[in-house]
DNA sequence: TTATACTTTCAATAATATTTGAAAGTATAA
DNA sequence: TTATACTTTCAAATATTATTGAAAGTATAA
């Protein structure tokens, strides 16, 4: 395949993804460029290439930035920005997961300790409601501290390890 | 907390979850909404609790069914449909896995398998293409194993060898 | 067969999320 | 200071997605 058909493959699939699991599709295929890059990029080479408005680029590279995994770069007596994301895919993934994990795990258990322990008059939905909310947060929790886990683990080592589930 | 607030509050926190993992609001409602029941409810008294339309609540059942976490029951005796879902925490969670491996972790492989061996004459960014969909590649070929590792797994077994990690 | 009690469909509408682009803001250097 | 070269903001426009509700469809039983 031609490269520049596979790129707009891979941006398209990137971007795809990500709508399917709740990350702007923007923003997920500024990502896919930044990781094909060979070098860093400027908002006015990703508003190019991605046929964006600047408005748009700019909002999405700073929520990009705001996960963790692209970065700002200055090139020496320029004053433009330019942009880069890191390549290592075990990095990106553990990133992924931290910042899931702190918007999304977290609140869900701090809700779910909220509504522990109801009271009520039906005590057969009382005792079913903290039946399934015990359950969800003790779950939670080992999720919780698997991908806490994970995300402070080396690659070889935890693959090793599910290798031998 | 009073029950009925307890309630109010999970349905809306289960919603939001979803929402941010890329489900139907509506969808993880009526899920949350037949978690909590002692008893399967019928699409009417769901639109009730919900405040939906018939159209809506008929719509993310089927849904919900097609995920394989919601069940379409009857009552001797009447024509009206009822529903319900599992309330094994851990049943769902490996259902759910297998559903998102089969609709977004294979339509990824299969894009990252296209977009194998591309040509073209700027050579730097052709191998910095084929190195980053390798690894991509390899890494959801992975993570694609371990999470059919974990929806055939048992799981006291399961969180007993992740205590390892 | 007809009435009844339901479920499903789908075009229209509403709600939500994304995107734009021009104006405002900021940093640098002359 | 002012001009320049950029970045950021945000109200308005657009696009996407979800929801409604009435009509059509279906199964059962009389």
């Amino acid at each position: 395949m031609e490269y520049n058909e596979a790129k707009q493959k891979f941006i398209q699939a990137w971007g795809t993804l990500g709508a399917n699991w709740g990350i702007n599709k923007a923003m997920a295929q500024i990502h896919a460029l930044l990781l094909l890059a060979t070098q860093p990029l400027s908002a006015e080479e990703i508003m190019e290439e991605l046929q964006m408005s600047r408005g748009n680029v700019n909002m999405n590279l700073r929520a990009l930035i705001d996960w963790g995994i692209v970065v700002k770069e200055n090139k020496v007596g320029e004053r433009k920005e330019y942009f880069s994301t890191g390549k290592d895919v075990w990095a990106l993934a553990k990133q992924v997961s931290r910042e899931r994990r702190r918007r999304e795990i977290e609140p869900i258990l701090k809700v779910l300790e909220e509504v522990q322990n109801v009271s009520g008059s039906d005590k057969k939905s009382v005792a079913e409601f903290n039946a399934i909310t015990t359950d969800l947060y003790d779950f939670s929790q080992k999720v919780d501290g698997m991908i806490d886990k994970f995300t402070k683990s080396d690659q070889t080592w935890f693959f090793k390890l599910l290798m031998k589930l």
